[in-house]
Parts: C-alpha cells; sequence; structure tokens
RNA sequence: GCUCCCGUAGCUCAGUGGAUAGAGCAUCUGCCUUCUAAGCAGAGGGUCGCAAGUUCGAGUCUUGCCGGGGGCACCA
C-alpha cells in the first residue's frame, strides 16, 4: 500500500459515508496533512462543509462534530488506520497505523515503478518541446533556463507512466543565423570553405559558438558602424535581408554556409545539454517546415476554417489577420493579429500555427528525418529534412555506410507542451487559438504554453563579467542579457566554474579517490548545482543570476541534496551485511510476531516516535510530489520537496547512531527509514535530472 | 490606452480556502575522538502592498486602489 492509495482510499470512505449516512454526495474531499505529527497523518475538514449542506438539503442544522463522530466510526474501520480523532469544531485527524505502514513501504520498490498508481497518462502521447536555442551562438545560462525545466518535466512526466517526445526546434533561417553570416561574409569577408577551416583550427576552449558569441557581437556594432549607441545603417541592415532572402530560397551558397553554420551551433548545443543530461528525440528545422509546404497547406485551412480573414481596407489592407479579443485595439495597436503581411509573406505566428498543427498530428503533412546523433546508450536525436533518404547513408558519429534506420513516428501529441519564456504569450496564445479553431476536436487544451519569467544578471555578476554598468543600472535589481550585446553568461563556462570548484573540494575531502573519479565527482556535483539552482524557483519567478549563489554548494542546492544521499548511502556502505538482513527480517516478520510487532510499535511511541514517523511519511510522499509536479506543471515543487526531505534526513541522521545502535527493534526500525529515505531522495533527485556520487 | 504577471522576514524566495505563515542567504551563539561539519542546534527578524467584500474560516478567492515588471510590430 502506498500512501497515495491509502489517502485515496480515505476519500473515498469518507464520501461513502457521507452518501449512505447522511445523503450527501461530496464531490471532491479536501484532504489535508497537518502542521504537526502530533495531530496525525491527515485530516478532513469536511464536518464544515457537510453541517452546511445538511442544512441546504434538509433545513435542519446539524452540528459537525457529531458528524464527525460518524465519519471517525467509519475511517477507524480502514486498514492501516490506528485511530482517528475528532479535534476541535469538527477536524478528522487520521492516525496511521506505523509499524504495518513501515513494512510496506519497505517492501515497495520505488526504482521500477515510482508512481503505478498515478499513470493516468500512460496511454496518451505527449510532446514537450524545449531548448529551441537560436543556432548562432553559444547558449547561456537563459536558454539552460529553458532546457532544464524542460527537460524536468520531461522527467516528471514520464515519472506519472506518460509517453513523452522531446522536440527541439532549430530557427535555422531567421535572423539570428542571417546576422553570423553577415558576420562572416562582410565583416571577416570569409567563404564557407574559410570558416571550415577555422572551425577546425579553434582551439577546444574558444570552439565554433563562442567563436559566433563574439562575432555576434561585433555584427551588432557593425549595423552600427561601430558605435554602439548608434542607429542602424539602413545599408549594412539591407545585407542581412539580402542574406535572409537567400535562406529562403535555398539551394545556394549562402545558404550553404548558414547550414553550416546552424548545424555546427546545434552541436555545440547538443553537447553542452548533453553535460548537463538533457536530450531530445527530434530537432525539427524550420528550413524543412518551409520547404515541405507545411504553411501552404495550414494557409488553406486557416481559410477554409474562416480563422483568419483577407483585409481589403484601413492599415491592414491586404493583410490576412486574424481576429483576437486577447487586448482591446487603440490607435497605437489592432486587436487583430497578422499571419500573413501585405507582400504575401508570413509571419512568425503564422508559421507557428502551421508546426503547432503539425505537432498535434492535424496537419496531414509530414518531414523526412535522418539521424542526427547517436549517444553512448544508443539512444538516437533525429533531424528533419526535406527529401527522402537514399537506403544507405553515413550516419554521423559511425564510421560506416549504414543501412538508414528505420525512425520513430514523430508529432502527433494529444498534448503538447511548448517551453517558451513568459514575454511570448500573447503570440502563444494566438498559436494556440488558430490551432484549435483549424482543429476543434482536439481544441485549446491540447496545447500548452509552459512559460517562465527569464533569467537576468544581477548588476554585480554583470560587472564581474567585465561591463561597466551606469550608476543608474548599478541600482537596478536586475539587467537584462543580450546576445546581441554579448552579455550574459555562458553555460559551459558556468558548467566549467562549477566543476573547478567542486574538485578542489572533492580533493580536499577524498585524496585517495583515482582521478577519474574524483572528475567524475566534480561533474556530478557541478551539474547538481546548476539544475537544482535554475529549478528552485517557481517558473513565474525572475531569476537575478548572481555568481556568489548560483555557485554554492550549501544551503538550500543541489549539493546539499546529494550529501544527504551520499551520507544515507555510507551508512549502507558500512553496514555489515548479516545486520542488515536482520533488520529487515525483524520488519517482515512483525505480522507473523506479535512481540516484533509491539516492539517496533514501542520506537514509534512519544515524541521519539513522532519525529522518526515524520520522516517516514514525508519520504513516502514522493509520487504525491511527483504527480502535483506533473499536473500543476511546475517541477519546482518536486526540487522544494527534494530539499525538505535532504533536511529532515540530515537532522536524523545527526540525532541517531544507526549501525551503532544496540536496541534489535529500533535499530531494524533506523535502518528501515535510512534506506527508505535514500531510495526516496535518489528517486527524487534523478527525476530532477541530478545524480547521486558514491562519495562527496 | 488595453492586457498578463508580481508585491510575504534585512535580501532572495516557498506557501491545495483550514490549525501557531516557512526556507535559504546575511547577522549573532554553540556543536567535529562518532555512519562524512558540503552538516546540526539555537537567537533575533512579519501591518503577508492598502482597502472593502465572499466564507464557519482568506497570505490564498472577488473588486477597487497603490507600486514594480512583461506584452500588445506588416520583428522572430
Amino acid at each position: 500500500m502506498k500512501l497515495l492509495e491509502l489517502q485515496q482510499t480515505l476519500r473515498a470512505c469518507v464520501r461513502a459515508t457521507a452518501a449512505t449516512k447522511f445523503d450527501i454526495a461530496l464531490e471532491s474531499v479536501v484532504a489535508e496533512i497537518p502542521p504537526r505529527t502530533e495531530l496525525g497523518d491527515l485530516a478532513f475538514p469536511v464536518a464544515f462543509e457537510l453541517a452546511k449542506r445538511i442544512k441546504q438539503a434538509t433545513g435542519q442544522k446539524a452540528n459537525p462534530r457529531a458528524l464527525a463522530e460518524e465519519l471517525k466510526v467509519a475511517l477507524e474501520a480502514e486498514p492501516n488506520v490506528a485511530r482517528v480523532e475528532v479535534a476541535g469544531a469538527g477536524y478528522l485527524n487520521v492516525f496511521f497505523d506505523r509499524a504495518a505502514l513501515l513494512a510496506q513501504f519497505a517492501a515497495l520498490d520505488v526504482s521500477s515503478d515510482a508512481n503505478g498508481a498515478v499513470a493516468q497518462d500512460a496511454k496518451r502521447k505527449i510532446i514537450v518541446e524545449h531548448t529551441n536555442i537560436n543556432p548562432n551562438k553559444a547558449a547561456h545560462i537563459g536558454h539552460v533556463r529553458n532546457a532544464v525545466l524542460g527537460d524536468a518535466f520531461v522527467r516528471v512526466l514520464r515519472a506519472t507512466g506518460a509517453e513523452v517526445e522531446v522536440d527541439n526546434y532549430i530557427d535555422n533561417t531567421g535572423v539570428q543565423v542571417a546576422d553570423v553570416v553577415v558576420g562572416f561574409m562582410h565583416v571577416e569577408q570569409l567563404t564557407r570553405a574559410d570558416v571550415r577551416a577555422l572551425d577546425e583550427s579553434l582551439p577546444p576552449e574558444h570552439p565554433f559558438d563562442y567563436y559566433c558569441w563574439d562575432l555576434y557581437a561585433r555584427v551588432g556594432l557593425f549595423y552600427r558602424n561601430g558605435d554602439a549607441d548608434a542607429k542602424e545603417d539602413p545599408a549594412r541592415l539591407q545585407l542581412r535581408a539580402e542574406v535572409l532572402h537567400a535562406l529562403e530560397a535555398g539551394d545556394n551558397e549562402t545558404a550553404a554556409l548558414a547550414d553550416y553554420v546552424a548545424t555546427r551551433i546545434v552541436e555545440c548545443h547538443l553537447q553542452t545539454m548533453a553535460r548537463l543530461g538533457i536530450r531530445y528525440d527530434l530537432l525539427p528545422r524550420e528550413s524543412d517546415i518551409l520547404h515541405l509546404g507545411f504553411w501552404q497547406r495550414a494557409f488553406e485551412r486557416l481559410k477554409e476554417t474562416s480563422t483568419i480573414r483577407f483585409e481589403t481596407e484601413g492599415k491592414h489592407a491586404g493583410c490576412w489577420v486574424m481576429p483576437t479579443d486577447l487586448h482591446e485595439g487603440t490607435d497605437e495597436h489592432e486587436a487583430d493579429k497578422i499571419i500573413v503581411r501585405s507582400n504575401g509573406t508570413v509571419t512568425y505566428a503564422g508559421k507557428d500555427i502551421a508546426y503547432q498543427l503539425w505537432k498535434l498530428g492535424q496537419l496531414g503533412l509530414d518531414f523526412y528525418y535522418k539521424p542526427f546523433r547517436t549517444y553512448e546508450d544508443g539512444h538516437t536525436v533525429w533531424v528533419t529534412t526535406s527529401e527522402p533518404l537514399p537506403h544507405r547513408v553515413y550516419v554521423p558519429y559511425s564510421t560506416n555506410m549504414q543501412d538508414v534506420p528505420t525512425h520513430p513516428h514523430f508529432g502527433g501529441g494529444q498534448v503538447v507542451y511548448n517551453v517558451i519564456d513568459s514575454r511570448q504569450s500573447y503570440t502563444q496564445d494566438v498559436v494556440r487559438r488558430g490551432a484549435a479553431a483549424v482543429a476543434p476536436d482536439v481544441g485549446e487544451a491540447a496545447s500548452v504554453h509552459l512559460a517562465y519569467e527569464m533569467v537576468a544578471l544581477s548588476p554585480a555578476a554583470c560587472e564581474e563579467l567585465g561591463f561597466e554598468l551606469s550608476a543608474e543600472d548599478r541600482a537596478r535589481p536586475f539587467i537584462e542579457m543580450s546576445g546581441r550585446k554579448g552579455l550574459g553568461v555562458k553555460v559551459d563556462d558556468l558548467i566549467n566554474r562549477l566543476e573547478a570548484d567542486a574538485l578542489a573540494e572533492v580533493e580536499a575531502r577524498h585524496a585517495d579517490l583515482s582521478q577519474d573519479e574524483k572528475l567524475k565527482t566534480a561533474h556530478l556535483i557541478a551539474i547538481g548545482a546548476l539544475r537544482y539552482f535554475l529549478l528552485k524557483w517557481t517558473r513565474n519567478s525572475l531569476i537575478a543570476f548572481d555568481f556568489k549563489e548560483a555557485l554554492s554548494f550549501e544551503g538550500e542546492t543541489g549539493p546539499y541534496c546529494q550529501y544527504a544521499a551520499v551520507r544515507a548511502n555510507s551508512i549502507f556502505r558500512k553496514l555489515d551485511p548479516a545486520t542488515l538482513n536482520e533488520a529487515h527480517e525483524l520488519i517482515g516478520a512483525m505480522g507473523a510476531n506479535e512481540d516484533t510487532a509491539a516492539a517496533v510499535g514501542q520506537v514509534f511511541a512519544g515524541a521519539s516516535g513522532d519525529e522518526l514517523w515524520s520522516l517516514v511519511t514525508l519520504a513516502a510522499r514522493l509520487d504525491e510530489v511527483i504527480a502535483q509536479a506533473a499536473t500543476q506543471e511546475e517541477p519546482a515543487h518536486l526540487a522544494k520537496y527534494a530539499f525538505q526531505l535532504a533536511r529532515a534526513f540530515n537532522l536524523f541522521y545527526h540525532r541517531h547512531r544507526i549501525i551503532a545502535e544496540e536496541d534489535a527493534a529500533r535499530r531494524a526500525v533506523l535502518i528501515q527509514i535510512a534506506d527508505l529515505v535514500r531510495r526516496q531522495l535518489t528517486n527524487a533527485l534523478s527525476t530532477l535530472g541530478i545524480g547521486v556520487p558514491e562519495r562527496m
């Protein structure tokens, strides 16, 4: 019996009793976890509502306490319930059978099937799209908030049993790629062959994405004739327009250069993300959406369904617009959203509606696919193409020509989550409504904008990066990053720093470890620190990035949580196998041996017993927290829980000597609790994408 | 102008309509001969922006106001 199942059973019991005894049909039964263990394990503040409903139905006044007493009798008859108290004006406080539940929790195998009870999503295919970084420069900390949030959410969904496809959209024909192409062609006067040679000559500590980071900032200056405060020069902007035009047309040398740049940058991004444990299933590319006519098909369907209309007069004459009521129109801003410009070209929102329809399986067109990269464990990331492949191709990262493996079925999600920062809420609303208007069966609920606030820099972080600030800027709470200015914290730089700091700590504590083990440990700690740092904030909280905070391994951090798990594991590394076995047997034998059951019950008695039991129930709550993180679309809940559990364990670890405990029943209980906590904590961290090292 | 989000301890943030509002950081005081001190304990610190309303019950829901941020391009 899992905690979540027990809760559901008890809720059902309350509902059934309300129906049979009082003839009241409760839609939902609110259950609450009391603030302190002494007040019970589960509380139902249901008697107040029942009293009100009875009065409404019969006109008779009912006493909440009396109603609670009736419910108490029913609840006490349920298995695993030790007793029920009626408290205050009518609270029902349920106390579980501690010894019996500990034995049941001990028997559960958390790793194989953490959340079978909440696998309601098992039959639906869910698509989560995240990362979506413009392939023109190195990834910065803001990009990685998107990726880590998306990846953690994917892990949460998978933990509930859902089938999830992870897409990372590649905007390889947009302005940002065009800008870097302008940089190579017109600032540096390089050909495609030159760029390739340059790329191959770059040192590992300053790779291609770093080079483009700097080049992109230089192009920003180039457009302004070298003066950062000047206006952009129209003649130079014309170069960008020409490049964009060439990219859209395809099949020319400029497009080939852009493809080289974008593909190499995507390789860099995937490498960076792989360091963080983030992987994808598919990389859909904008160029393929263009070449395969996704927009034309979507355009037809938007017209057929009258989702968009052609304007013959007014400000938008000659445009196709989508009427919206998302905000009221004013002189400055029309309420309607332009989908097709008067020159016949489609806007970003229009293209995105087409792509969203594909993701929902509602477009009636598909991409072609080829393998992009295969990880060590054999997982392949695919990329879209515009043409079918020959039967045998060169597969990247392998040495031979191979038969093209058959690709999985991509797209066609019942629900599509787009992880995009909250500044794009308006466009996402337009996309959701447009897609739903074309495919009413699917509806708006199928398109979810998983919005989050951006990562900005604290003024101190800006100065640490070598950017001069005005007095005014220094007083601001945060400063927005800018790729165009080259202002930002590159993810690889940050990971390198975290790994170096972690390595220094590991060196100091475990000089005996091999170099390989030290590096591996430092890596796990660094990634744990970074991922936790990005996940501990709720989505709508803006992160003002601060080096001191991000580089910390103490307090509410990933390493703190990892450390608790490492401590728990070290108990079992040192524990004599016979003692461990004895503990398992003692807990397992409780059902058959009354003396043992009484002894275990005694361990859980009193204030000390309450303290131990509160750790057990906290640990047992993992699947409930994961289900909550999934339905509320908030991985931060799980991060907070992991920290809370680690904190509770550290206190337990400090107060009790487990191996040295002489009383057999007490020792068995302590061992069982430590074992339960380490399994649940490891599982919680793994669902956040955080690994636990052997030692730290 | 319209619209969305935010306002909780000195700072940064958690907080399903439910019991005495919590963490981390910072400050101060203790605790390493122990299964790892990346730890633990303790102290100080609150008009939950303001006002009204709904409710048995409001930090949480509604409305108004004040303050801050984002969005509302024939950009992406």
